[in-house]
RNA sequence: GCGAAAGUGGCGGAAUUGGCAGACGCGCCAGACUUAGGAUCUGGUACCGAAAGGUGUGGGGGUUCGAGUCCCCCCUUUCGCACCA
């Protein structure tokens, strides 16, 4: 250890040192209990930002305090190296994926490696490698064979900019989620995952995890599946042998419905309109909505104007036999519910709407409850159509008006009751529904795991048997950017021969959809060479659930949503025991820095301009001060505003500790190991105590992920250290032993922070030959952490006017009689008459005078 | 429009969950050491006030001996959802 403190000198040194040693790698047969720590998988970009190095020091910090908390810890990397980038560089640039997705892997390692993260580099694993993607393939066979992959023709959402099927989650919000750009409706034929089968096991597993996820990545989970519970009516058609079926989740306003309104997509709007005058009006009608969505993502018109038309039909509600007008309409969806809706103006905002528009009665059937009573129906007169005047739809629920023999009953009763009477009369009944849609995984594109069937004129699509897996992409293909996959440019992957009658067949050009990597890939680090599997069920059961997940909330629905959806599909392959992959999740904020132009504060991105570049702070501040001062400067889950004057305060910090540690390693800590307490000096006590306060602060902090005032606690620490300052040379033994005692701990303790100063230092104190990983953590000892006395507030009124100083044992009487006869005290209470006193023991002392 | 979360010094943020508001750091001020300092060290730093003291956690009200923390109303910001029947 040099006098001076040089991160450019010891970084290497240690990096060096972990790799020979493979410090870092788990083995199976490791008898200690497992912690398994994951960071989300990089997208191999060519280079490391700001946000993965926050992402990848949270996750470091944590493997390395569990590490050193005795647990046998899996941290893996790979890379998530399948995608679309690769493709537009190599439209760009001439270069094939593969070439520039391998020269990126290079470059990331390389910053890895030089910020220090204690990785298992042995179970690297890369999605784009034939040995990963094979076993896509084998699940996307898997799958099939039980139904749960399925091909289709449907409207998709493209994004016209990137030209490229986008799933729904991708979508979201009607904007690519890539790229920003307003999507678009296109009919494609399409691979599709059943993951709607999942859908009540995917909100209702929620309760495994909840207590281990942040709260609004479980409620965007919900909503995203969201479970509606409701029933289905089905209404008659007059003169018509047909049935129009509703959704609904109030069947209880079903006695206020003025009219049944249809999706422009509904299939029987053809037959409504079957021999009448209208027919020509109502379907050109239908397909000018049909267009307006194409043109607009559905996500989009949410505030446009409702749009209808009467399809001339009468409906009839077999609740009553009342005949109710159809309508068809651009608010109602055909991939919701039952694609139809019964109107009920009264009691729904967008009916209401619909009905002021066109005119249509609206009938109160649900009156408020007021004091638990029923209140009177705003309007019950007869001879008055039931029409009354309302200036919004009441849409709470409440108490049955107007509902012939329903009438008095509460909405949730009538709920329950109406919907078994639907069922009881066979027209309907009870019914959940979902807004989740099955996962379309086909992408048009080369860079990607090639879906394994083939097209046979004879036997049709057939599954590539799983013996011929992988199905290998090609070495090269063309890229014209034209929407279409480049596959089909490259004759020799296309033609190919029908595995079951041997004829010659063309195979699937389309690849999967690169969320399918994610959504496993961490099982497969647990078993990554497995070559006649995905991975072995042993060692997945040996390492799996993930105990603690990091990553952006930017995935909150996607990758997540897939995820867990994979596992129960894996479960149900037999691989895997249980129903949830993930036992915690730590949802990182952003790192943003100011965008000069505008003078916000962004997230750093190259086209911003206001990017920082790791290997800049590495080489001007040393990678242990960057990760230090990335954890410390903001709690993990808020933005962090990138500032550079901070981490110079980061680096004086260790500097600080290294000058200490540099000055005293050669006090041995002599006779005092057992430290009996008496013999300690008051200012060896002192220190003492505020050691083993930080270490009991900074574990406790450490379970709750709450690293920037662990930090704050270790800075707390090292100035207690600064403060006692012995001279090395003259230094008591009890004295050695307080300052060596408080040196380890602090160093142990800084090591998931800034690893490579940490090593220095312990080397430094003499524990040479010995890596850090198999040190331990410290343990808190409550005796020596406790105070010798206490500073108690007194206040008066609430105000406070004093302070006592008194032993931590001293009674509740006495206490009070010493806060009393504190003469600054009787200053404020002379003349005054005490009402009460009030003695929190350990706390606080208050007086209450008049 | 609907929903959720959050508002604390010049800044990032602490506050043992109802008990000394502002830990720790940045910045700033003063001093020391220096040929020099954008190095290092020491001290100071919520606001008003010379002091005594007073005021203070977005604003207003409430509960309580005591409120940043609990309750009600309002304002602002951020995020999510957006015809889901």
């Amino acid at each position: 250890m040099d006098e001076k403190y040089f991160p450019e000198k010891i970084e290497e040194k240690w990096q060096k040192r972990w790799a020979d040693e493979r410090a870092f790698e788990a083995r199976d047969d490791d008898p200690r209990e497992k912690f398994y720590a994951l960071e989300m998988l990089p997208y191999p970009s060519g280079y490391l930002h700001m946000g993965h190095v926050r992402n990848y020091s949270i996750g470091d910090a944590l493997a390395w305090y569990k590490r050193l908390r005795g647990f046998n810890v899996l941290h893996p990397i790979g890379w998530d190296s399948f995608g679309q980038p690769a493709e537009q560089a190599a439209i760009k640039r001439g270069i094939q994926p593969r070439e520039w997705t391998e020269a990126n892997i290079v470059a990331m390692r390389g910053q890895f490696q030089r910020l220090g993260i204690s990785y298992d580099w042995s179970r690297e694993i890369a999605a784009h490698r034939p040995d990963y993607y094979k076993w896509d393939q084998w699940f996307f066979l898997k799958m099939l064979e039980r139904g749960l992959a399925y091909k289709r023709t449907s409207p998709v959402n493209w994004c016209p900019k990137e030209e490229t099927v986008l799933s729904n989650e991708q979508s979201s919000g009607g904007i690519c989620w890539r790229c920003g750009t307003p999507v678009v409706k296109k009919e494609i034929e399409q691979w599709y995952l059943r993951i709607t089968k999942y859908a009540e096991q995917l909100v209702e597993d929620i309760k495994e995890i909840e207590s281990g996820w942040p709260e609004k990545v479980i409620k965007r989970q919900r909503d995203w599946v969201g479970r509606s519970e409701g029933a289905y009516i089905d209404f008659g058609v007059k003169d018509l042998d047909e049935k129009i079926r509703v959704f609904t989740t109030r069947i209880d306003t079903i006695f206020g419905a003025t009219a049944i309104v249809v999706a422009a997509e509904h299939p029987i709007l053809p037959q409504l309109l079957e021999g009448s005058s209208l027919k020509d009006d109502v379907l050109k009608f239908a397909e000018q909505i049909k267009a307006a969505r194409a043109i607009k993502a559905e996500d989009q018109t949410a505030d446009e104007e409702k749009l209808g038309m009467n399809t001339g039909r009468l409906a009839i509600n077999p609740f009553n036999g009342e005949l109710l007008p159809v309508w068809v309409a651009n608010y109602v969806l055909m991939d919701y519910g039952a694609g139809a809706v019964m109107s009920v103006p009264a009691h729904d905002e967008r009916d209401f709407e619909f009905a002021q528009k066109y005119t249509l009665p609206i009938r109160q059937v649900i009156a408020p409850v007021i004091h638990g009573q029923q209140s009177e129906p705003v309007n019950t007169a007869p001879g008055h159509d039931q029409s009354i005047e309302m200036k919004h739809a009441f849409v709470e629920s409440g108490v049955l008006v107007n509902s012939g023999e329903w009438s008095g009953k509460l909405s949730h009763e009538a709920i329950r009751e109406m919907s078994e009477y639907a069922a009881a009369k066979n027209f309907g009944g009870g019914a959940v529904t979902y807004r989740i849609r099955d996962w379309g995984i086909s992408r048009q594109r080369f860079w990607g795991a090639p879906i394994p069937v083939v097209y046979c004129p004879k036997c049709g699509m057939t599954p590539v048997p799983e013996k011929d897996l992988p199905v290998l992409l090609p070495e090269k293909a063309e890229f014209t950017g034209t929407g279409e996959s480049p596959l089909k440019t490259v004759p020799e992957f296309v033609n190919t021969t029908c595995p079951k009658c041997g004829a010659a067949a063309t195979r699937e050009t389309d690849t999967m959809d690169t969320f399918v990597d994610s959504s496993w890939y961490f099982f497969r680090y647990c078993d990554p060479r497995n070559e006649s599997m995905p991975f072995a069920p042993d060692s997945v059961a040996k390492w799996t659930p993930v105990d603690q997940y990091i990553g952006g909330d930017s995935h909150a629905v996607m990758h997540l949503i897939y995820t867990r959806f994979w596992t129960k599909v894996m479960r149900d392959l037999g691989l895997v025991n249980f129903n949830e992959p993930v036992k915690r999740l730590l949802t990182q904020g952003m790192v943003t820095n100011r965008v000069e132009e505008t003078n916000e504060w962004k997230a750093m991105s190259k086209s911003l301009g206001n990017g920082v570049d790791p290997d800049e702070m590495i080489e001007a501040f040393g990678a242990d001060a960057t990760r230090l001062f990335i954890l410390f400067a903001a709690p993990v889950e808020n933005e962090l505003r990138w500032s550079e004057t901070g981490i110079e305060g980061a680096v004086r910090f260790l500097r600080r500790v290294w000058t200490m540690v540099y000055r005293y390693a050669g006090l041995r800590p002599a006779e005092h190991a057992g430290g009996v307490r008496t013999e300690f000096s008051d200012g060896a006590r002192a220190l003492r105590r505020k050691t083993h306060q930080t270490i009991a602060r900074v574990t406790d902090d450490f379970e709750k992920l709450d690293l920037n005032t662990n930090v704050a606690a270790l800075m707390e620490l090292s100035n207690a250290l600064g403060e006692f300052n012995v001279d090395p040379a003259t230094a008591s033994g009890s004295e050695a032993f307080a300052v060596r005692e408080a040196l380890e701990a602090l160093v142990v303790m800084l090591t998931p922070f800034s690893p490579h100063i940490a090593e220095e230092m312990w080397e430094g104190l003499e524990h040479a030959g010995g890596l850090l990983k198999s040190a331990q953590w410290p343990s808190a000892d409550p005796e020596l952490a406790k105070k010798d006395e206490l500073e108690i507030p007194v206040q008066v009124n609430g105000k406070l006017r004093s302070r006592v100083v008194v032993s931590p044992d001293i009674s509740e009487a006495d206490l009070r009689a010493l806060a009393l006869a504190d003469a600054k005290v009787q200053s404020f209470i002379d003349g005054h008459k005490i009402v009460k006193v009030i003695v929190v023991p350990q706390r606080l002392v208050n007086v209450v005078i008049k």
